[in-house]
DNA sequence: TTTTTCATCGTACAGCGGTACTATGAAAAT
DNA sequence: ATTTTCATAGTACCGCTGTACGATGAAAAA
């Protein structure tokens, strides 16, 4: 065998290559020739690693998920360790709200999926379902947690919460992508759902750790 | 002059026909020619009455929007008079959700033009952030009568109560159309939300008005 | 009756997008 | 040294899409 390249590794490029530019032109502007002149190589290569366009599509939908999961791992893994639900469930809508530039290309690109997976029949609906239900059940897993805890009301149903909290980061995120809103609005309006949810008890003065602003 | 049809009439006979394509097959469907089939006529005929596709796509989405207006006007209009703020809204954000057919496709439709918003920068960008904007500010002042009233909290934003609340119904809407979750699951979670923002008064057995199941 | 105006049609053209076919250099395997 | 295998390149083909350009019938206007 000659050259031996790194398959993998080149197919991880070409796939950034495309979400840089369906973040910038929009999904619809995602061509074999465009997504191969940002990648900086020729439309045979990404043929070559992706042998059709709906190969590519569905990878890219694959990495984008799963770097989801390596995002939220790394924010959550960085919080301060006596993590309350509060706590861990804020960094999580953070996270999932389109605040810096990569976040904003990695919401939009996610949504455009969406709207694909809305028509399109098998390609894109199959893994579409499972990111976000898994998303939903490790946060009602949370929220059930914080239940026994009693850091959450009991009467609340986990899962619906879990889905609500979900759906409202969604649809503030898209409505900061569309510039109807900022981010900082966004996470103000989820934040004060958040002390709702989480109501503030009588304040101990031996913890200093979760001292949000 | 021969024939003179009415020019708007053919306009809107189109624009249905866009509609119906974009929500079976999605926007990125939507072609002239699939347009002029599925309307019934020729290629020409949509040309002759929208010069450019970009006229045809911009004249779509006004009517889109004041086709919600209608809608909601209808929906509204139909409430049992002593009108609680609960029952406006509600009936506000089930209108909001795609549970019938014709619901679902302009939820789709629009969400499709939402994320096309993103990207292309003035064609839909302008006319995209006056529609949510107009229905935040109506929702907002609902919302701020009810504290009048006393019929919710004083503490609330209510501008930031409307954009949770058009952000929580957007986002179910979207993952019921991904197939994620049912209208009716959406709905129990919208109504949770708007029974904890509306607490119950002490139950007064004279008025059996908006007694929902 | 002739002419103008309007709705409708057929068709063509240029560009672009996905896909396929073939070639080529080079490194490993033989 | 020859052969096989792999990464890369060029190019061509076919279909589709938006747009433009004429043609035609018919009804109103002259």
């Amino acid at each position: 065998m000659p050259k031996r390249v790194d398959h993998a590794q080149r197919r991880v490029h070409v796939i950034d290559a495309l979400v840089r530019v369906a973040a910038a032109e929009g999904l619809h502007a995602v061509t074999l020739r465009a997504v191969a002149a940002e990648a900086g190589m020729s439309l045979n290569l990404v043929q070559y690693y992706f042998q059709t366009k709906a190969h590519l599509l569905h990878a890219a939908l694959e990495r984008l998920e799963q770097q989801s999961h390596a995002r939220w791992s790394a924010r959550l893994g960085g919080l301060p360790l006596p993590v309350t639900a509060h706590a861990f469930i804020e960094a999580f809508l953070t996270e999932a709200l389109p605040t810096d530039e990569a976040s904003r290309a990695f919401h939009l690109v996610w949504t455009s999926y969406a709207v694909l997976a809305m028509t399109d029949p098998d390609l894109a609906a199959q893994p579409f379902a499972a990111g976000p239900d898994r998303l939903e059940g490790q946060l009602a897993a949370v929220l059930r947690q914080a239940q026994r805890e009693g850091a959450l009301d009991r009467q609340r149903n986990a899962a619906n919460e879990a889905a609500h909290l979900l759906s409202l980061s969604h649809g503030l995120g898209t409505s900061v992508l569309v510039g109807q809103r900022t981010a900082d609005s966004a996470m103000e309006i989820l934040r004060a759902h958040l002390e709702r949810l989480f109501p503030v008890p009588a304040p101990s003065p031996e913890s200093a750790v979760g001292q949000a602003h």
